[in-house]
DNA sequence: GGTATACTTAGTGACATGGCTAAGCATGAT
DNA sequence: ATCATGCTTAGCCATGTCACTAAGTATACC
């Protein structure tokens, strides 16, 4: 149990941040230089640099330098893992409500003897 | 836009940890005790209470105590907001390709002319 | 060349996190 | 009453996080 999942506990760290999902969701809406990100966040240039390269760390997004301008732009597959987490877990979940309806269900047909 | 969500902040913190995302699982199968939950983990109480404070600070789980056993059990609802902000980040996203299909459609239109 | 722009690196400081041990407290069993 | 069990509290330590300033580098413009 418990194996090593670093993915997701960086993906999951990553997103754990205000200022760092307020980049992604503008991110999502289409790339953009790092100034442009910093300037709504009210915070100051190497303080945005740290928060983007935790976000590409933790592969949600990409970025690529043309001249001195440093462009990022959003990785929407990064996202797939914490659905797949998401939905691994909601499926143990919705089991243990079938097998506790089932338990349910017997016992009220021995009740019912 | 970065309103303060400390909810979503909280959520994802919690689940930034592979010994708490591995005790969530647990729970997901049925409600344990604390040394129950302890066992797989190969920490100590002290470490493991805190895992579950967080756990709970984030709204995850819940615990009772019945005698000296505190009985700790998954609130499976806790995930929803996560949920939430993936499909509204997936739908920013999707909205934002079908303006560039829209873009694309017209110039192609434009180049036809 | 010289200056402005856009990062980038280095270093600092306050505080949080995740692990531990040691000791305390309440409850159940004998 | 005594002892074992199951947490709980307090406190320590190493490391990580998030903010900053100051100074450096690289490109674009005049």
């Amino acid at each position: 149990m418990a194996k090593h999942d670093p993915d997701l506990s960086a993906l999951f760290h990553a997103l754990s941040d205000p200022t760092r999902r307020a980049i992604l969701s503008r991110l999502a809406e289409g790339p953009a230089a790092v100034t442009e990100l910093a300037e709504p966040t009210g915070l100051r240039l190497p303080t945005v640099m740290r928060h983007l390269s935790v976000l590409e760390e933790a592969g949600l997004i990409a970025t690529t330098k043309e001249g001195r301008v440093r462009s990022c732009a959003m990785v929407p597959e990064a996202l797939a893992p914490m659905r797949t987490w998401l939905d691994e877990q909601r499926a143990i979940w919705e089991a243990r409500l079938d097998r506790l309806d089932d338990y349910v269900t017997n016992l009220m047909k021995e009740r019912a003897k």
